[in-house]
DNA sequence: TAGAGATATATAGAGCGCCGATATAAAGAC
DNA sequence: GTCTTTATATCGGCGCTCTATATATCTCTA
């Protein structure tokens, strides 16, 4: 299993992809709320970028991974609210998998003789 | 501890910067080498470009992680042998705790309610 | 002995994605 | 009325990987 070869690149784009993604399974959000979420759930080890954020909704959207809509509540300020689709669970799913055995079998690699992996 | 903050850019960087460190662990090698055993050792999951090993080794001298030594065994094909430093442990080992502490922590938030992280 | 393929190192250029800076705009604080 | 926060968006620079190319030696085979 898990035959595909590692890709370097895409694995770190795939680790904000999954931060996205993980986030709004919790409900429907919009991208600066999110990004709020994930350096809070994280305790700060992980932020976005406004720079790197709204162009990742932007694709994961456009494959239809997200679903966004602006809401306009009192012509207030306006919001794109995001939310996971049956496709993006999936994804979330089959990548969330995929990152767990490549980092096994890399923590496994560089673990010396006598540390245990995990 | 690990206040330090997530790199994603550096993420990528030091997964081959470690895969070299833990494979001169077993003895000093010269770049090809390090390149097939890498490949052998991850049943190809991992592999090294030669456009990306090299420079790398370079820059991991330049830090003085590795030691570097061209061999001359009757005047044959030239290899360049670079051993792990002292230095080069320390840097394997710490950044290795790093990462590992960095992955728990991101399988955790991505991992769904039901699905135990590791 | 001539050619092909594996061994071995090196670098330059392309491509891709993150990051800082900048722009726009409205709501709330004081 | 101005400053900060909220909220989205894009562009240029930068860094790192990857492809391609260059050089050189060794080994195997025809």
């Amino acid at each position: 299993m898990t035959d595909e070869n590692f890709d370097v690149q895409g694995f770190a784009r795939d680790i904000h992809v999954l931060l996205v993604l993980a986030t709004l399974r919790n409900g429907p959000k919009h991208g600066y709320q999110i990004a709020l979420d994930v350096e809070t759930d994280s305790n700060g080890l992980f932020q976005f970028r406004h720079g790197t954020l709204y162009p990742i909704l932007h694709r994961l959207e456009a494959e239809g991974f997200i679903d966004g809509s602006w809401s306009k509540e009192g012509g207030g300020r306006r919001k794109k609210v995001y939310a996971l689709t049956a496709g993006g669970r999936a994804h979330l799913e089959g990548r969330r998998a995929h990152v767990g055995e490549v980092v096994s079998r890399l923590l496994h690699l560089i673990s010396g003789p006598g540390e245990a992996p995990a």
